[in-house]
RNA sequence: GGGCGGUUAGCUCAGAUGGUUAGAGCGCAUGCUUGACAUGCAUGAGGCCAGAGGUUCGAUUCCUCUACCGCCCA
């Protein structure tokens, strides 16, 4: 291949497309149910259909491509499910706001021509999604693409809906909700947002009904006061103990209410006394239920009081608050205003203030079904990586309550109960019964709730594959081997996957949990919209590639933790990408005319089985991390072997061996080792950057279709490394060390690049004289010098010379003119120095008696060698400055 | 109030069952169009590993407390 084929700068946008429709065209995504491969199985975290990717699905699914494209090289039948989310309340609340731009509202479309549209927005922006993730490179298997609102998906939302009402995990309810005015529905406990909001506190004074004396109640909420049924003391407190069993006025209604006594009134908040209004406050629902206190609702779904509020009917929340207020204080009943900090709730979604409002609903009841979701924590068949997310999991899992599933929605699973209006019959079923089984009466209307969005994810590993039938994806693929999402949607989704999947299936749904944490931007800001912060992943793709996205993704991310992102940080992953371009460039255009294929066998060179020996190592590293699932670790591994040790390093080794005859044993040997690493390589970077290097791989000599279904490469046992390795690895950092003496002179004489100068190794040890015999002119091509090797021990006559102390000898760079003597014994004394501390050091170790006794062999061995050699080196150092102090 | 995470170079982050000379990228300084690559090369400066105790022969690493930042739950 001529270098003029190849372009000196990788450029991304002229190789994705291509390689990506190689893949697709070969079906190397696909899995295989009949195949006698071990499995491993990752399902998507569904991304919602309301609109484009962002960072956290890049992240997200860089993670699991990673992760299945190593197992795939490495054996398995790997299968990556993907799909989207319907997402019921973020995609209603996308395509309404998009109708109101239209000036029409949900109510004057109807319900069935509502779900037309949202259809159409799904169609439009799931494509869109879908086409993303193909941008990014994600490897997963688009014959099984899903949707949590496909016919499978909602049968199985039947199914289990059906299942869990029948076992009487599932009812219907008047309980206090969550109801957002803005979304108009009610929403689950965890979609609550609880933000610490200024407020006030109001005391009001409620009168003894009997006239002997009065209760001063503390209260943020006045506008509630219409449905106070009660007022709460604790049984303790021995202020209030006189009036409880009494009854009380309560002031803008005139009517009276009893006065309880219950441990929840907490003594020291407010006066100690509360009111009780268990249709506008969780807690409050609770103690009136306990009391046997009925449940008075003044507001409707609007926020707006209703009937029960008496003369406040048809006021807002926040008229009523200043009307009653207002009375209270013309009325002598208000004590006291004081400004109160608490904390309200607030919707996850739109951010309007939540309103706890009794109505009826549908619940699961979560506790029989929590536990044995604990136990698959606890006991180890489901692992959080990392482990300290398994806290956070089981403290909400052992502290569960009900979860209300029906929202007040047109887009999602609508609910499978039907209404008998003759006889007011509830039947539910998978399908629409056509009489009622009480009556016979044929009029049957359905529930027009539909089911919170994460009813039907929670059933995503096993819909997906096919449940409620018996597939056989099922039972290869089920269950999945690792799921890979954010920390932010582990009571949400995993939790609730957790139980769904132990309950319908009797097996949990995954082994692993690889948590990951947010993309935050290069001011460790959330990326929002309304900060305008954001950066696009598609951009980032359109400008550096998408193995420069992936790259900067993975490296310096660590699981479960946030991490930045910048443009600094794709600029440089690109940067990394141009590198591997341009050396696997330079092997290409230095194996013209060769075959290594064709080579049986190679009589390699110390460099060469050198860098074989740190390939080995890095192989044995990458695949270590990737098993613990560190990819960040496994990416530095990659990018400081590649970057440092191949191109900074080996190249520029074996540059002169390239130069030799056709034919020459060390020139095969060279060829034949740069195709080696740049081939391992290009394997073992595959899941990282998939494009580049498929693209590299195809354009060098290589066996087997494709890349993306290589073999990944795996390190041989650890025992032989020293035997293989060790000595090569000594003499290569023997060899770097001189060199990088040699340049740090000549940078400090601003010797010009390319100019030759002269060196002197004096060597001190004669362990060290063959090697650096043999390596005598790569240390010359390496450090651009004339090198004279000396076995003489002492310091005579080098005065005019820079010099510098490396392990075994001196290194000597004479001067023809003159030398600031002054200026070369501050170098040899700053060297000292710093040889001393660590010389003292170790001499300190040495000397303590319980580290002689104590530590392990190994390391006592260790530190005496490091004493001797500092040892050494701080003589040397001595006798350079006698030398130069003489002048 | 309960729990968790973080605090390492100017910035962003790695790191070790406790023993290394504590690393990288970016930035900075100096010099370089070296026949792979200026998206590059070489060299360098820059760290009481948040503070205080404890365990240990040895702590930046393990334990306790404190401070600050952030998150989750109530």
């Amino acid at each position: 291949m001529a270098i003029t084929d190849i372009p000196k700068v990788y450029d991304a946008s002229q190789v994705e497309a291509g390689i990506y429709k190689k893949w697709l065209e070969n079906g190397y995504f696909k899995a295989d149910a009949g195949s006698k491969k071990p499995g491993f199985v990752i399902v998507m975290p569904p991304p919602n259909v309301t609109g484009n990717l962002h960072m956290g699905h890049a992240l997200d699914n860089t993670i699991q491509d990673v992760l299945i494209r190593w197992k795939r090289m490495s054996g398995y039948e790997a299968l990556w499910v993907p799909g989207t989310d319907h997402a019921s309340i973020a995609t209603q609340h996308k395509i309404e706001e998009k109708l109101a731009k239209e000036g029409i509202t949900r109510w004057d479309l109807g319900r069935e021509k509502f779900l037309e549209k949202a259809w159409e927005w799904k169609e439009r922006y799931e494509a869109n999604i879908l086409n993303q993730l193909k941008r990014l490179g994600a490897s997963c298997d688009w014959s099984r693409t899903r949707f949590t609102m496909d016919e499978g998906c909602s049968r199985a939302v039947l199914e289990v809906f059906t299942r869990l009402y029948k076992k009487g995990l599932i009812y219907r309810g008047q309980y206090i909700t969550n109801w957002c005015p803005e979304c108009n529905t009610v929403i689950s406990d965890i979609e609550v947002e609880y933000r610490e909001d200024a407020g006030k506190l109001y005391y009001v004074r409620y009168p003894a009904a009997d006239g002997d004396g009065y209760i001063v109640v503390a209260t943020t909420r006045p506008e509630t006061m219409p449905g106070d049924v009660a007022v709460a003391v604790h049984p303790q407190d021995e202020r209030y103990r006189r009036f409880v069993g009494r009854r009380v006025i309560l002031p803008p209604m005139g009517r009276e209410i009893p006065v309880i006594a219950d441990e929840y009134a907490d003594p020291n908040f407010g006066t100690g006394a509360v009111k009780v209004t268990p249709g506008h406050d969780p807690s409050d629902f609770e103690a009136g239920k306990r009391h046997g206190l009925p449940i008075v609702n003044v507001m409707d779904k609007n926020g707006r009081m209703n009937q029960n509020a008496g003369k406040y009917a048809g006021m807002t929340r926040d008229e009523c608050r200043a009307t009653i207020v207002k009375f209270l204080g013309e009325n002598g009943y208000l004590e006291k205003v004081e400004d109160y900090k608490h904390s309200v709730g607030h919707c996850y979604r739109c951010g309007s203030t939540v309103e706890p409002l009794v109505s009826e609903q549908w619940f699961v009841k979560m506790k029989p079904l929590a536990e044995p979701a604990i136990r698959a924590v606890k006991e180890g068949r489901i692992k959080f990586v990392p482990e300290r997310f398994d806290k956070i999991y089981l403290n909400w899992m052992e502290n569960i309550r009900d979860w209300c599933i029906s929202r007040q929605l047109w887009w999602g699973h609508r609910i499978p109960a039907w209404y008998c209006k003759d006889c007011g019959e509830m039947i539910v079923q998978t399908t629409a019964p056509e009489k009622c089984p009480g009556c016979g009466g044929v009029i049957l209307e359905q529930d027009p709730d539909v089911l919170d969005t994460w009813f039907s994810s929670a059933l995503w590993p096993f819909s997906t594959l096919g449940w409620p039938d018996d597939t056989e994806d099922l039972r290869r693929f089920y269950p999945t081997s690792v799921l890979v999402t954010g920390y932010d949607i582990i009571f949400f989704w995993v939790a609730r996957m957790i139980l769904m999947g132990i309950e319908f299936t009797g097996s949990e749904p995954f082994e692993h949990v690889l948590v990951h944490g947010l993309v935050r931007d290069a001011l460790g800001r959330k990326m929002s919209k309304s900060l305008g912060n954001g950066i696009d992943p598609l951009e980032v793709i359109d400008k550096y590639g998408a193995d420069a996205l992936r790259f900067s993704l993975i490296t310096g991310n660590t699981p479960g933790n946030d991490m930045r992102f910048s443009w600094e940080k794709a600029e440089g992953a690109r940067n990394f990408c141009n590198k591997i371009w341009n050396a696997a460039r330079f092997v290409a255009m230095n194996l013209e005319g060769f075959n290594p294929l064709d080579i049986d066998s190679v009589k390699l060179e110390v460099e060469d089985t050198w860098i074989e020996g740190r390939f080995e190592t890095v192989c044995r590293a990458v695949n270590a991390a990737m098993q613990r699932y560190e990819l960040g670790e496994a990416a530095r591994e990659l990018y400081d072997f590649f970057w440092g040790d191949f191109c900074d390093w080996y190249i520029e080794m074996v540059k002169p061996r390239l130069a030799l005859d056709e034919g020459n044993p060390s020139k095969i040997a060279a060829r034949y080792t740069l195709w080696r690493i740049i081939e391992g390589s290009m394997r073992l970077l595959h899941p990282f950057m998939p494009f580049i290097t498929e693209e590299i791989w195809g354009k060098l000599p290589h066996e087997g279709e494709a890349l993306i279904v290589a073999r990944y490469p795996v390190a041989p046992d650890v025992e032989k490394y020293e035997e293989l390795y060790g000595a090569v690895t000594r003499k290569i950092s023997s060899v770097q060390e001189v060199v990088r003496a040699i340049r740090n002179m000549r940078q400090e004489l601003n010797v010009q690049p390319g100019r030759e100068v002269q060196a002197i190794i004096r060597v001190a040890d004669p362990d060290y004289l063959p090697t650096f015999k043999e390596f005598r002119s790569m240390i010359e091509n390496l450090s651009d010098s004339k090198v004279q090797i000396q076995l003489i021990a002492g310091e005579a006559r080098m005065k005019k010379a820079l010099s510098s102390v490396v392990s075994g000898g001196t290194v000597y760079l004479p001067l023809e003119g003159l030398v600031d003597p002054a200026q070369e014994i501050a170098r040899v004394k700053k060297a000292r120095e710093e040889a001393l501390i660590d010389f003292e050091r170790s001499k300190q170790r040495l000397s303590n008696q319980g580290f002689l006794q104590k530590a392990p062999p190994e390391v006592v061995e260790k530190e005496r060698a490091n004493y001797a050699e500092l040892e050494a080196r701080i003589r040397r150092l001595d006798e350079r400055l006698g030398v130069l102090n003489e002048l």
